[in-house]
DNA sequence: GGTGAAAGGTCATTAAG
DNA sequence: CTTAATGACCTTTCACC
């Protein structure tokens, strides 16, 4: 069902050196390279490893400022047509559907606090949300990770 | 200072199929490797590109549920004591200082509703944090994505 | 374990800002 | 004049059978 240390251990090495290959990773963790390999494998059609894609920093593209919007819905819509509103504006990089009265919260980014105004325009300029509440991120103090969380599901 | 369409091109090319390296995505884009090579090096130094490390599904992990937990903290200790605590809670994936009365948002996953609590008790467990209000994500109506955002950057 | 194939580096040439 | 792209060559290293 979980993972163990070796997929732990594994799975470390490559988010600190994603460069390196298979068998780069079987001389470190000291076992067979067939050995990486079948774990990766596994790892990757389990769907613990989604794929191996480039992480884009948003700041470094001028998106610098982040935002959590929590959007109201009118009932009469349906969460999929305003989901499929959202999706067709870049800035909007997630949204999920929580517990409350038909709510969403999405994350936005924005180049600055002027273009945020213009990108939330743009998110409620949509007939079936009702109303939109905007908390602005000041800093990241915890940066997205989930090394830690590995370890935890391998222990 | 901002990225252009070739660099676009390539990022999407590179989130698409992971796998391929250097030179079939030359061939892709019909332009020379060290061209590719460049691009590459060249975004990654200017930080668009954080790495390549595997993008780990908690979900995959059995930490299928995801909270929002907003924060308030105490004024007479800081944001960093209390961003230190988090640091050490393996559920906690991240966390921002978000606009208000010294607040912290964070993301929280867990195993079940029950295990959530756990985690939430384990967060609030600190004498810096005086409330705790928990959001659950029901369902992800747009899972995390920048691709839209590279595409718009590079117009 | 062996083999075909890439990655990564350097170079000279050419083009464009 | 500076920056970028290209095709060529080379050596090391890896992925696959």
């Amino acid at each position: 069902m979980s993972i163990d240390s070796l997929d732990a251990r594994l799975l470390a090495l490559l988010a600190d050196e994603p460069r390196i290959g298979v068998l780069e990773c079987s001389r470190r963790l000291r076992v067979a390279r067939g050995t990486v390999q079948a774990r990766l494998d596994k790892l990757t059609e389990r769907g613990v490893v989604r794929g191996f894609g480039p992480e884009i920093d948003p700041a470094a593209l001028g998106f610098g400022v982040t935002a959590f919007v929590t959007l109201e819905i009118s009932q009469r819509y349906g969460h999929d047509p305003v989901a499929a509103h959202l999706a067709e504006i870049p800035e909007v990089l997630e949204a999920y559907t929580i517990t409350g009265s038909g709510d969403l919260l999405c994350r936005i980014v924005a180049r600055s606090n002027a273009d945020l105004q213009r990108v939330i325009d743009r998110v409620v300029g949509y007939e079936g949300i009702v109303r939109a509440s905007t908390i602005i991120a000041l800093a990241e103090q915890i940066p997205y990770r989930t090394m830690p969380l590995v370890r935890e599901a391998a222990s």
